[in-house]
DNA sequence: AAACGACCCTGAAAGC
DNA sequence: TGCTTTCAGGGTCGTT
């Protein structure tokens, strides 16, 4: 699934081919997406020429003259950049034509991704005005955790987890990152010192900068960049995601699996208290 | 305000 | 072998 570091490396591969070049139309086949796609609004980016694209978590914004569009790919979503027209493959939603006759194409097989207009200033857009800060350009991340978690009753990972917190934590990471600090996933957000979150803030900057370093993190159905499967290596390095039953990498006791609101976790019940 | 569960969806994997 | 069921998951929304 496209977690952070997925999404930077397809917005940097889009900007590099999209910047400076207009859209000359889109075709739509399938509409039904996270929202609908809307022809209606999607006509406010027709004609436009790209000035740059631009990330905010998950989200990847397309910056023209008349405004942004707001682009997520979900947790199937892709990319693929077309220099010549290709046969359609199952699950390819909709086209961007751009001036160079280059075709952008999104192909989402659980269409949990979404396309829509966010006019002027995206940053006051609903979807991105309550979000918190970027990981990656924070230099105080572990005192600003420390600072929401008061008061916070749920446990640390669903917390990190939570866009409004800090974006771009998904399940991956976030259990990579509890690992590396060696905080228990069940650990009530309130409970824990301003120095572990100092520790775990640097371990989710580590683990999504290292991630990113490597291609990301690619798992079963997951492709993307420019219609390639793409192999991402950080697989490799993960302590604990899908690893159940396996020996943990630093003591040797055997990695566990649990449920947290609604997502399966991973730990070691002797490095993480 | 915070927390929680439902929901959107398909395909891979497990179960029978 | 082949069919059926379960599970996975980001993020939003509605309810408690």
């Amino acid at each position: 699934m496209p977690e952070l570091p997925e999404v930077e490396v397809t917005k940097q591969s889009l900007e590099q081919h999209l910047q400076g070049q207009c859209i000359k139309s889109i075709n739509i086949r399938e509409k039904r997406l996270r929202w609908d796609l809307d022809q209606t609004t999607l006509n406010s980016l027709l004609g436009q020429r790209i000035h740059n694209l631009s990330r905010r978590g998950k989200y990847i914004l397309i910056n023209t003259e008349a405004g942004s569009a707001l682009l997520h790919l979900g947790m199937s979503g892709s990319i693929g950049i077309l220099e010549n027209d290709r046969p359609l493959k199952k699950h390819d939603h909709f086209d961007l034509i751009m001036s160079s006759n280059q075709i952008i194409r999104f192909n989402d097989p659980r269409r949990f991704g979404s396309f829509i207009w966010a006019g002027k200033n995206p940053e006051a857009h609903k979807l991105l005005n309550k979000l918190g800060p970027e990981p990656l350009e924070n230099n105080d991340l572990g005192t600003h955790l420390y600072r929401l978690s008061k008061g916070r009753k749920t446990s640390v990972k669903a917390f990190i987890m939570n866009a409004q917190i800090v974006v771009g934590v998904g399940n991956i990471y976030a259990s990579e990152a509890l690992f590396i600090s060696g905080i228990h996933p069940k650990r009530k957000a309130n409970r824990i010192s301003k120095k572990r979150y100092e520790r775990l803030a640097t371990a989710i900057q580590e683990t999504l900068t290292k991630s990113i370093e490597m291609g990301g993190t690619t798992l079963r159905d997951f492709s993307y960049s420019q219609g390639e499967e793409k192999i991402g290596y950080f697989k490799q390095e993960l302590f604990t995601y899908g690893r159940t039953g396996a020996e943990c990498k630093c003591c040797r006791s055997l990695v566990r699996q649990m449920v947290l609101s609604g997502r399966s976790s991973f730990y070691c019940a002797n490095c993480q208290h």
